[in-house]
DNA sequence: TTTGGAATTAAGTATTTACTTCATTTAATC
DNA sequence: GATTAAATGAAGTAAATACTTAATTCCAAA
């Protein structure tokens, strides 16, 4: 239990911020925006509440970042992959299995977005940096998309914008809603063989919508694994 | 602007306990559980903080019986649910439909369930109410089911969990993220034009999914409407 | 070596918040 | 009409909570 002793500028820079700013992400996504408080994200931070308005003006601002950090990851994570070399099959079940491991990997982003749309999202219609981050998933499902129709292996006319929705909604919603769908169904959804189970799941709902001929699906029966 | 001078017993039996349960489901669903103030819930129910703790226990007994109360609703319509009649076909379409319709048509619903996901379930996990409570709609589509698979209109070892969190997943999705969704992709979802075009789109999905045949689907393109 | 400013600590403060105490009033019952 | 208990009002209270004021320390550039 060695005493804090420093003072003055012991982190390196911008080391305080950040440590707050993890933090944030944490308690705000344990406890909501109005549930978390200030002096829990300090202490979560090992730093104290005035350093919460030194580098961020308010706890509302806070949040505001928050979001933008997770936004921005995922925008990262989506740049970072990469289709090149697969035929528009295995690319669009390449785009579910990203999205659903990046919704698996980030809980803390699911918890924030829940709570910015119970907010009916003001902060985000506010952020002029959410605006200006690039989500590249869209434009590169779209272009799977496109490929797979000319090679005659996925439907026309799906709109990019509805399949990724549907990608998304499968995906979140058993994440995002595991405890009441664990209570209301008596079922452990988060066992690693009910995840896989539901990753293939996924694929095999999508790509049955966007193939023209309905290929032998995978095994669906429950407690698929790899 | 009648002065309320009334007191002692001036509406009748449990009207003051209705109201604010009413009122607290709907601060509650827009201000979350910890966003949601006690004074607000009792203005809003036209009554007194007092009257809260004489009903209910304390704020959190308050939540938990707006849950019970949003999930026998649930239950009830659940119940009401006509399918005599219909091919499985088109029984599993009235499903899709009714469970869309339900989340349209409370919204207060999607918002208490993020809420409590958001608090990791503790409250349902807790009341054995809600456990008493009766859902018979995964009944119904286990029938429906099973029957399209009889009639060879569907695919056989197709999970009726699985489906029905899929269906949930597609429609609570749509509406619980809207505020997000609309951000991220720049597009309305709640004009009467886009709610009908994914209700439409839902049903296409999961048909593709269990049909054998994949029948003609509806045209997908945006905006259709009937 | 001096010094200006960035980073940090300590100690508040005004307000809000969930919850209570206690007296009071009305409706039903005898 | 008196009695009783359910229902309500008024006015608090102690603890939390978001945010401040102000003093202090360390680093780096001049």
């Amino acid at each position: 239990m060695s005493k804090r002793s420093a003072r003055g500028r012991p982190a390196g820079r911008g080391v305080t911020r950040d440590n707050i700013l993890r933090a944030a992400i944490d308690v705000f996504a344990a406890n909501g925006y109005a549930g978390a408080r200030v002096d829990r994200i300090s202490k979560a931070a090992r730093s104290t509440d005035r350093m919460i308005y030194y580098y961020f003006n308010s706890k509302e601002d806070l949040f505001v970042v928050a979001l933008e950090t997770i936004y921005k990851e995922l925008g990262d994570a989506e740049a970072a992959l990469d289709l090149s070399g697969l035929n528009p099959d295995e690319g669009l079940r390449a785009i579910i299995r990203f999205n659903w491991n990046h919704y698996l990997a980030h809980p803390e982003m699911l918890a924030l977005l829940n709570n910015e749309n119970l907010q009916q999202g003001k902060h985000v219609a506010r952020s002029k940096r959410v605006k200006q981050l690039s989500f590249p998933l869209l434009s590169i499902l779209s272009k799977v998309l496109a490929r797979g129709v000319k090679e005659k292996m996925f439907r026309p006319n799906i709109d990019a914008y509805d399949l990724y929705i549907a990608i998304c909604a499968l995906g979140y919603f058993y994440l995002s809603n595991r405890f009441t769908l664990s209570a209301f169904l008596g079922r452990t959804l988060m066992a690693p063989r009910s995840l896989a189970h539901w990753e293939v799941l996924i694929q095999d709902i999508v790509m049955r919508f966007v193939s023209v001929t309905p290929r032998a699906t995978r095994a669906s029966g429950p407690g698929q694994c790899d």
